[in-house]
DNA sequence: CGTCAGGTTGATACGGGTCAACAACTGTGG
DNA sequence: CCACAGTTGTTGACCCGTATCAACCTGACG
């Protein structure tokens, strides 16, 4: 709890909307099944008061870009939980900061089944995926309340065009995306239960960490059922492993109050006492120079 | 064969025993171990006349452009069978695009288990997972004889701002490799051993496709060893499986020679005849558009 | 010839899926 | 206040799919 929680630090106003309807597309309006998607008509937190800017889309822009890029965050919108953000196969209008809460993604195949793919906190952005297409391919819901900044794409791209800073960002953006996919592959072709679900607590503990907030002692804000379907497990695995990892001590968990009593040994249970693993690049056993390093700045 | 055949219009060696209508290039049969990599000096094929540029980078260029992006092409190099382009931790220099042949990208995890993370073919753009920290991510090693473009990162970078097409260019191949991991993701995490591997037929099946091969019969790269990593299942279980499909008639599989029987069926497979699916968007029921196809393109 | 990598197939073990019962908690309405 | 239903989480019993271990075949190559 540090700078994370208040730069909400004003009341709502109303009135003055600057331009359409902003949050999320101007269709952003309630999706079905629970709220409305409340666009705050003011925006109460400029990027160049917001805590969180350091680690958004606006990061690094010098003084006379921030304004700039504020104006392209037409409102902020607020959800509750259970309101969906965006949806696969809605246009792609808009990147997502999330600035209070937490958001799921999830994609879903043709025959129904439906998988979490990313579960998303305070400060990181959202919505990349609907960059290549044009609309979005997952959904995107709130985990609990939360409150979003629409950065409208158009204007964002044109903007990049003049300010190369924040090009930047936005490619590393999506480039840290590819990254954590990565790691998500990896846990889900190769890991165990045990380990999948080690691997979940550890990385929201880091992030936790990264915002300042304890990293042995948070709430998980996905269900059983949620939390399997991203790590490719069934609900009652889950269950299963947070009461094993109870009984060995390494976790007190009760209902979604998560607390890490050995963190060590939960790393420890990641790098595997678990089989040494093979592959090989083909059969390479030393390491080859690179290609790349051997055409000198090509 | 459509261009996507020869933009190998010198002779590559003594190769060519192709046999059928084989995509890949030339056969390329030869042993492990790693050669000296090949950059060659003079290019051979600039990018104005390779008949893979429309779905390169330069795609959609005009005519002035692609000179200047052509010189950011510094060589193309020659790889051979178990060359490693680049490898996790090297320096991130450039993007690379296939011009001839396939690579795997892997990825490994602190205890050393390593999984491959993509079976990349001719026309396709690799390395974009170092854009985020600089270095690389995963190790990309050649499954056959292989060419590619290196494409140099500062240089193109800067040739994005006055190009806004190719910034356009770059950015989408970004997502698409998003798009692509959250195809790998739903397979992961969702489907059994028979699914993933019709998954995986089917998506070859389309890039083969897509490259005017025949989408009904190809030669697999990669050994049941790195499918099975890449598909998160043993090898034997790949080796069990493409048995089984074979038993059934969907396929004719002799070591890596694969003839799709039936692929209708094939596709059925992976709808799922299998279990119905739950999961709700906290409750949502609508069906939003859903994705393009279960897996956007593996 | 022998060796080795790659592939197939069988026997068996086990992890996680499936089905089911139940507890804790929430919100609703009488 | 209580009764009731719905959601979420826990736990047990059982079974299936895949991993594991092992034998063997094939083709390439020295």
């Amino acid at each position: 709890m540090t700078s994370w929680r208040n730069h909400d630090d004003g009341k709502a106003g109303a009135s003055s909307r600057t331009s359409g309807p902003r949050c999320g597309p101007p269709p952003a309006r309630l999706e079905r099944g629970r709220h409305n998607v409340v666009p705050l008509r003011d925006r109460k937190t400029p990027c160049a008061g917001c805590t969180l800017r350091a680690r958004c889309l606006p990061g690094g822009l010098d003084g006379k870009a921030i304004p700039q890029f504020d104006a392209l965050v037409g409102n902020q919108c607020r959800l509750r939980r259970g309101d969906v953000l965006f949806r696969a196969g809605s246009p792609f209008l808009a990147l997502y900061a999330i600035r209070v809460g937490s958001l799921k993604t999830s994609i879903r195949a043709e025959d129904g089944r439906e998988q979490v793919a990313g579960c998303h906190m305070i400060g990181e952005i959202i919505g990349l995926d609907g960059i290549a297409t044009g609309s979005h391919t997952c959904n995107a819901v709130a985990l609990e309340d939360s409150e979003a900044c629409a950065v409208a794409f158009d204007r964002l791209e044109e903007l990049m065009h003049a300010v190369p800073r924040l090009q930047r960002n936005v490619r590393q953006t999506l480039a840290r995306e590819v990254s954590r996919n990565h790691g998500l592959m990896l846990l889900l072709g190769s890991m165990r239960a045990e380990e999948r679900v080690a691997a979940y607590l550890v990385d929201l503990a880091e992030r936790h960490r990264q915002r300042g907030c304890s990293a042995s002692e948070f709430v998980l804000r996905m269900t059983r059922e949620e939390i399997g379907s991203y790590l490719g497990l069934k609900l009652e695995t889950v269950s299963r492993v947070f009461s094993r990892l109870q009984a060995e001590g390494l976790v007190q968990a009760q209902g979604r109050d998560i607390k890490l009593l050995d963190p060590p040994r939960l790393h420890r249970l990641l790098r595997g006492d678990a089989p040494p693993a093979a592959a090989s690049d083909h059969g390479h056993p030393a390491a080859p120079i690179p290609i790349d390093s051997r055409i000198a700045s090509v």
